[in-house]
DNA sequence: TACTCAGACTCAGAAACCTTATA
DNA sequence: ATATAAGGTTTCTGAGTCTGAGT
């Protein structure tokens, strides 16, 4: 098994690829000459020292690409072939700075730790979505004090509003101006460091070739930033040891050696069915963490090319699949009318698929499945709008055109429910993925966005047909294509209105300014022009020569300032026009790159216009992508094989047992759920009473306000009552005035948009397609 | 078989940081 | 030439989805 064929075509192709660049990192990092025979290294090494040395060094920061997608496939599920590197890399130790906090007159130097979690809190002590959040106070207090100051016989601190934390937040500026004003040697010595830090953890070598890794540092404690109403923000994240943390490499490479002295890795894997190069668990919220190749890693690349590969199929599924949920949406029985909305609303509004949440554990935010009834309304039309909190606790409002039969199944969901029950309440991701599957391999909801962004970039693009674009009119209309994804998508950027009408203000300023130039180059021209005139009709070859060149010249300079007031105008319309949109999200995960590299070519704009470098990195699969090349296209020239679709198998009788099944249970988390008050917004007074009102039982999914009267979140600031443990009791000095109410507003404020779009859909409805 | 849950991986915006444009 | 602001990029880590193993 020494040399088959492919793999001796793998190795010819990487002595290429590599441009002998690796093995310095072989050597560097001390790798087993084992591991690197079997990766190819040691012929390179030879190779090596002919020369391609210099040259490779000549060209250093030219990474010669690995052409992955050329290579012989991994077996099923194998995700490397070897797996070497350095282990992960521990932040430096804090060190203390000395300064007090000043608790009720007292200066009081706290033991490090408690130091560094009090100085990161005293940074954000006034931003409202951290330290001036009620929420955020509580927990940080009651962790800060139980874990820090009780073991360090600081109990007697036991009212956050009676710290001065100026000391530590003087301290902070300083040390930010510290930073600012640092000479130049300090900062290229800070930079070289760095750099080295990289070198050695930042790698991993894979296969025998050597990829950077996108994050390499255990993150330090800190306090927790959950988004939204996350219960726990504020909380503090505890330090991750050695032990903590098990690594993955190949049977043969070397035990990387554990960085802090002492200490020991906690366990060594050999999974190569797994990415990751490490992982350990984050011991707040119990979550799996991660270090994995960066996006630009083959490994990486392989599985993105995957995802647009896969998204694209669905094209030759889809329209079976419209026709069939839009049959369903008229369906008696509730599974499938649940089932052919909630498919209607995956492809065509492309929201997530909307797992359940625990309410106790994170922030209230909702998808397709887990959507309200209070989520909702119908309107005439008939239109729906929706309005809810999604992902990252964005705010999604949207109110769009729908079919009759959608509004007709969207009436039936939501009759005889209260505000706070489940729309979909028999079915569940797991059963609407699975009715995915039964038209595609491998579909689930997620495919749907992908497919739905990829397809609006390539129809907002192909809008340019005959407009010869010049690269500046390209770069606009792409990010206007872009724009129409994230609107689809709900990517959204939250705005400081101040310094965004400030910044508009000085661009307009400039546009002024550069307007009036433009007037004077205008000006310049029409005299340059008269000179020559004058010039021609006194008949003096060389005025004339003269001022044939000052005309041109002053063309010029005009041609130059006409663009310069273009470039403001057109950023001006893009920096309103994408004001609270994020762009760069449906770049880097949802629109196939092979549509942007096809359409580069095609209107002749280089590709770096639209990518930045770590894109153009992670897409170098896409290049291959002509300019005629089409994501969505006819069946002879995609290339993909279409596996035959699914039949339905499923009795009526099974389906409907499987539906009551899920129904009964959709039914008790539904009681669960009644727990749950409205989360708009009310006046306080009416919202206590609904509170004390609604609360009843366990639920996985409960209303802010519930959870509030259970957690005591409407205090302003807490007391604690002893010295040993967490028991916080409320405030008796009347300084909490009612500020309950601001901790139930959405942090970012709900933004309303004129327009958004929607996948653009045909109901071809098959009529050979059976049904129950 | 049906359901739950852990694990693994993709997706997400904020903040930090670095570069470029402008005054 | 220099300071500053704007803009772009990278880093950080939280928040989703989805699969498959275990019960």
């Amino acid at each position: 098994m020494m040399r088959s064929g492919p793999r001796a075509r793998l190795e010819a192709l990487r002595k290429v690829w590599r441009g002998g660049r690796e093995e310095d990192g072989c050597k560097e990092d001390g790798c087993k000459e084992d591991g690197c025979k079997e990766d190819g290294c040691k012929e390179d090494a030879g190779e090596k020292t002919t020369g391609k040395k210099a040259a490779s060094k000549a060209k250093k920061e030219e990474i010669p690409i690995r052409e992955w997608w050329n290579e012989p496939p991994l077996k099923n599920g194998q995700k490397w072939r070897s797996l070497r590197h350095n282990g992960v890399y521990f932040a430096e130790e804090w060190k203390p700075h000395g300064e007090p906090i000043i608790y009720d007159g007292e200066e009081i130097v706290l033991p490090p730790l408690a130091e560094q979690y009090a100085t990161q809190f005293a940074q954000v002590k006034d931003n409202e979505n951290y330290g001036a959040n009620p929420v955020f106070r509580r927990n940080f207090f009651k962790d800060w004090r139980k874990q820090c100051l009780v073991p360090a016989k600081l109990g007697r601190i036991k009212d956050i509003k009676k710290i001065d934390w100026s000391r530590l937040i003087a301290w902070s500026e300083a040390e930010k101006e510290r930073k600012k004003s640092r000479s130049k040697e300090e900062k290229d010595a800070e930079k070289a460091k760095k750099a080295a830090i990289k070198e050695k953890y930042g790698h991993v070598w894979i296969d025998g070739f050597r990829e950077e890794l996108g994050n390499f540092t255990i993150e330090p404690p800190g306090l927790f930033r959950g988004r939204g109403e996350h219960p726990k923000r504020g909380s503090l994240k505890p330090i991750t040891w050695p032990e903590d943390i098990t690594l993955n490499i190949s049977r043969d490479a070397p035990v990387p050696p554990c960085p802090l002295e002492g200490h020991k890795w906690g366990a060594i894997v050999h999974n190569d069915s797994a990415m990751w190069i490490a992982n350990w668990r984050e011991k707040l919220c119990g979550q799996h963490k991660y270090v994995w190749a960066s996006a630009g890693a083959s490994i990486s690349q392989r599985g993105d090319m995957a995802k647009f590969d896969k998204a694209r199929e669905l094209q030759y599924y889809i329209d079976k699949l419209r026709g069939d949920y839009m049959r369903k949406l008229k369906s008696k029985d509730a599974t499938s009318r649940q089932l052919g909305l909630a498919s209607w609303i995956v492809d065509v509004l492309a929201l997530r698929v909307g797992m359940e949440k625990n309410a106790e554990e994170e922030a209230e935010t909702y998808g397709t499945c887990s959507l309200l009834v209070e989520h909702v309304e119908l309107l005439e039309g008939p239109k729906l709008k929706l309005e809810f909190l999604g992902k990252d606790s964005m705010p999604y409002t949207n109110t769009v055109d729908v079919p009759e039969e959608v509004a007709a199944a969207m009436g039936k969901c939501l009759k005889g429910k209260a505000a706070t029950d489940s729309i979909f309440d028999s079915i569940s991701p797991t059963t609407l993925n699975s009715y995915f599957k039964e038209f595609m391999p491998g579909l689930s909801a997620k495919v749907f966005r992908t497919y739905n962004a990829s397809v609006t970039l390539e129809r907002e693009l192909a809008k340019s047909e005959g407009l010869n674009l010049s690269i500046e009119e390209a770069r606009v209309f792409y990010t206007n294509a872009n724009r129409e994804v994230a609107i689809l998508c709900n990517h959204m950027r939250t705005v400081n209105e101040e310094s965004f009408s400030a910044q508009v203000d000085r661009m307009q300023e400039r546009l002024k300014a550069a307007r009036k130039a433009l007037k004077e180059r205008k000006n310049k021209t029409k005299d340059a022009r008269a000179t020559l005139k004058e010039a021609k009709a006194e008949g003096k070859p060389k005025a004339l020569e003269k001022a044939k060149k000052a005309l041109e010249r002053a063309k010029a300079l005009e041609t130059k300032q006409v663009g310069r007031v273009k470039k403001i105008e057109a950023d001006m319309e893009l920096k309103t026009s994408t004001k609270e949109i994020a762009l760069g999200t449906s770049k880097i995960n949802y629109m196939d790159p092979r549509i942007t590299y096809a359409w580069c070519k095609k209107v002749g704009m280089p590709v770096e216009k639209v990518f930045n470098p770590a894109l153009i990195k992670k897409f170098p699969w896409a290049d291959v992508a002509g300019e005629d090349w089409k994501f969505i296209c006819p069946r002879e020239v995609s290339g993909i094989k279409i596996k035959r679709v699914v039949k339905k198998k499923k009795s009526t009788a099974k389906k409907k047992s499987t539906a009551k099944k899920k129904s009964t249970a959709k039914k008790k988390s539904t009681a669960k759920k009644k727990a749950t008050a409205t989360k708009k917004k009310k006046s306080t007074a009416t919202k206590k009473k609904s509170t004390k009102k609604k609360v009843t039982g366990k639920r996985k999914r409960g209303s802010a306000t519930a959870k509030k009267a259970a957690d005591g979140d409407d205090e302003d600031d807490f007391v604690a009552s002893g010295d040993d443990d967490d028991a916080f009791t409320r405030r008796k000095d009347g300084d909490f005035v009612a500020s309950d109410d601001d901790d139930d507003l959405p942090l970012r404020s709900p933004v309303k948009r004129s327009r958004r779009s929607r996948a653009v859909v045909n109901y071809a409805v098959d009529d050979n397609d059976d049904d129950e």
